[in-house]
DNA sequence: TATTATACTGTACATATATTCAGTATTTTT
DNA sequence: AAAAATACTGAATATATGTACAGTATAATA
């Protein structure tokens, strides 16, 4: 398989939209239509270039002969039903509630990394990270986290979002991303501290 | 759903079986070809009663215009391959330039509303909004928005990702999310301005 | 440097295709 | 018993559509 060009690219995306909408493939002029050509031969051109280049096939002289050749041995692209879970007071912590609110039907391999459960953020000591109020993380369940990494941890009996720096052997500190809030500074040996796991993506319905 | 005939069962089967070997749907005379008909017209008065009973949809004037339409209350939750386009300059715009970079496999209804494509985000103008460079915006391609809406939208040769504000008949807002930027003011009669889609979700890798 | 690939506009045309009209016949519904 | 739906054949036609041809221009490659 060649390397695909972005205008080629655009096209091949123009003709899976288009499938999607319609449930058919668009005509040569339906391409131009789309991405703002004005002869139907630069749509042809581009459909031969990807035909060539193995991503599509073309039937000659069949209207929207068009189909998308799919390389895909996926491994039967999984989906789960990842459980959404409710997070109070993101911000000023107070008391930590854990409930399932729903489930999301996800594919397992949608984040970069595997994850195992959705938490649904309140407050907005994250926002200058991008992470609003109602905003579902996703959570990878682990220990294994670096400096940087957005975490879910409890401390005492409070959950809270917040990024991870570790200052020394004893002393961690959570830092909010929104400068109404402070640093929580927890020091290992005295108080309950735990990491929950880290984000691995991110999830908001308009 | 009105019940349906065996020889409008068969028809409805011709279509799907295809759909699956070619990827695009068939002609009348495909039909009569594959059932032995000798008139297009007998496929064509068997599709108008598939039609009409709600088996599937045709598309007039169009060829290969059938769809059929999947009443799937069933746990088949099918999936997609959605495409990626990039975006270039959210915030101060400059070149407008579109380039793909993948595609995701995506539950169909992911976000509360259907969508057509996902949008990388560059720059940013509404980081307010929770929108960082490189998230992932879920665009459904509309004209049909409502002030305070996220839209995608195209000022002369650039796109670009605001809230979008009608002020009058000719006027139309774009407020970014970000104090570091300007309100854009689009006089609708002497520029070119196009509402490419609006935002119906937002999905981040970390 | 020459050549090929990319990326278009624009025109033209043969044919692929939807769709209408005119019939015939049987079955189902009212 | 009448009307409507089903199930076809056959012919005709407007148009939807693929596709070739003639250009122009730039970037990539050999």
């Amino acid at each position: 398989m060649k390397k695909i060009t972005s205008q080629q690219q655009r096209v091949l995306d123009c003709i899976q939209i288009y499938l999607n909408k319609t449930g058919f493939p668009p005509t040569r002029a339906d391409i131009c239509k789309e991405l703002g050509f004005k002869s139907p031969n630069s749509a042809e051109t581009h459909l031969r270039a990807l035909e060539k280049k193995g991503f599509i096939s073309i039937e000659s002289g069949t209207s929207r002969g068009i189909s998308i050749i799919n390389n895909d041995n996926k491994p039967t692209q999984a989906d789960n039903e990842y459980p959404v879970i409710g997070l109070v007071a993101a911000g000023s912590p107070t008391l930590a509630q854990e409930n399932i609110e729903q489930t999301i039907n996800c594919p397992n391999k949608f984040f970069d990394s595997d994850f195992d459960y959705f938490l649904k953020v309140k407050g907005l000591s994250m926002k200058d990270a991008g992470i609003m109020e109602d905003d579902l993380i996703a959570v990878k369940k682990t220990n294994e986290v670096r400096n940087g990494d957005i975490v879910i941890a409890r401390l005492e009996d409070e959950v809270t979002v917040k990024f991870f720096q570790r200052k020394s052997p004893k002393i961690v500190e959570l830092e909010p991303a929104n400068e109404d809030f402070e640093n929580i500074v927890v020091d290992l040996e005295h108080q309950d501290f735990h990491i929950e796991g880290k984000s691995v993506g991110l999830l908001r319905k308009n």
